[in-house]
DNA sequence: TGCAAAATAGTACGACCGTTCGATTTTCTG
DNA sequence: CAGAAAATCGAACGGTCGTACTATTTTGCA
């Protein structure tokens, strides 16, 4: 009671969101129902309603549950290292990580893009909103290696993250849908490309590597 | 009935897979359903199912009639252009093309590849099978790029590939998910960048530009 | 022109969906 | 320990889904 003081309610409602952020990592945020959520919890489909009174509910509260741990694992170590190149790869590990390492949970920013592509509402707006903080985050790290030097000056950041961006949806896509073994590798090489363009430790370093 | 020879039934039917196209666009094919589609074409649901006999060959033909226009729209104009750089400069613009300007459309190879990921089956194979068409095809033609003398020697076809592949998922992302403007100007710096670091022209102009 | 064949419509079925509502059980607190 | 409050259940609703059947209409050919 002391350590964990939660109502049983609150307590049973981050078990189910629990078990809908794995649904909705297979399944899609779109493919997640109420009836299949209450079934894993060995609950009665309007006991897990009433924790989120809509689906709509459920689908934000699943996302902001993503975000949570998406800041845990990934965001929060990263921010600890040093400013510059360092925290800026660190960042890029720890996402690549995220997308492609654990085998079970796909990418709910990913997926949700896609599925939300033409669909505007609740939904897309608060997935689109942490979408967008963390792009956020990943500029700011950006410019911070510029400022500390690590990047050259003229480094256009948004154009720099839009390719590192595209590094981790080639990475998911490979992986995940076509199962290709060796995707971890070519984003690790592609990031360190896009290092070496953008870097200013050494004027030479560009086409080196084999 | 000598110019278009077709029978009533492969008419409609073509007209069905037009509309599907449209729906599977926005929607999804997962999102794709044969009631809404009877809608569209004003003809009962039986009627538009007996064109297809199930809703899983429905969505394989809506796939296949996609890859047909793709390589109508994309590959067979680029392929004209002569090997080596013009041609794999004519793939990726029409590409992206493809992929950004249709405002309407949305990619299915992309969509499904992320509706598909965790949905084994004859759907899944079909597009699978298809993008693994495409993959081959541009990877052909970077090879040949490097043996025309426009690539570098010792070009890693796969990995260049994986790059240019990231380019346009970051632009599908950036400009039909976020409604980002930029998101095309960023694909097509991308691919400077890209060709300015496997390209062979001249061994300076990698870190130019500005 | 008439008739077999192809195309389309109509209806019904069972399954699942999100949601509502009242009854029941469990939890917390004074 | 009692009683209020919170949590959970069970059943039911209208809706859409894919699919199976049988009629009915339309087509194309002898």
């Amino acid at each position: 009671m002391a350590a964990k003081s939660l109502q049983k309610g609150q307590q049973t409602r981050a078990a189910i969101l629990d078990a809908a952020l794995g649904l909705a990592s297979h399944i899609g945020l779109e493919g997640l129902s109420i009836g299949a959520l209450a079934e894993v919890m060995q609950m009665s489909k309007s006991g897990v309603f009433a924790h989120f009174g809509s689906r709509e509910e459920l689908q934000i509260s699943v996302i902001r549950e993503y975000h949570t741990r998406f800041e845990e694992e990934v965001f929060f170590p990263a921010v600890q290292e040093p400013r510059g190149l360092p925290r800026l790869r660190a960042l890029f590990e720890r996402w690549i990580r995220r997308v492609s390492v654990e085998v079970d949970s796909g990418c709910i920013y990913i997926s949700g893009a896609v599925e939300f592509d033409d669909r505007p509402g609740p939904v897309r707006d608060a997935l689109a909103q942490m979408v967008l903080a963390w792009h956020a985050a990943l500029d700011r790290a950006i410019r911070i290696a510029i400022d500390t030097g690590d990047l050259q000056p003229q480094t256009d950041s948004t154009q720099m993250l839009f390719e590192l961006h595209g590094l981790i949806l080639a990475l998911h896509h490979d992986a995940r849908f076509l199962r290709i073994p060796g995707a971890l590798g070519r984003a690790r090489a592609g990031f360190e490309r896009i290092l070496a363009y953008y870097s200013v430790t050494a004027d030479a370093p560009r086409r080196a590597k084999r």
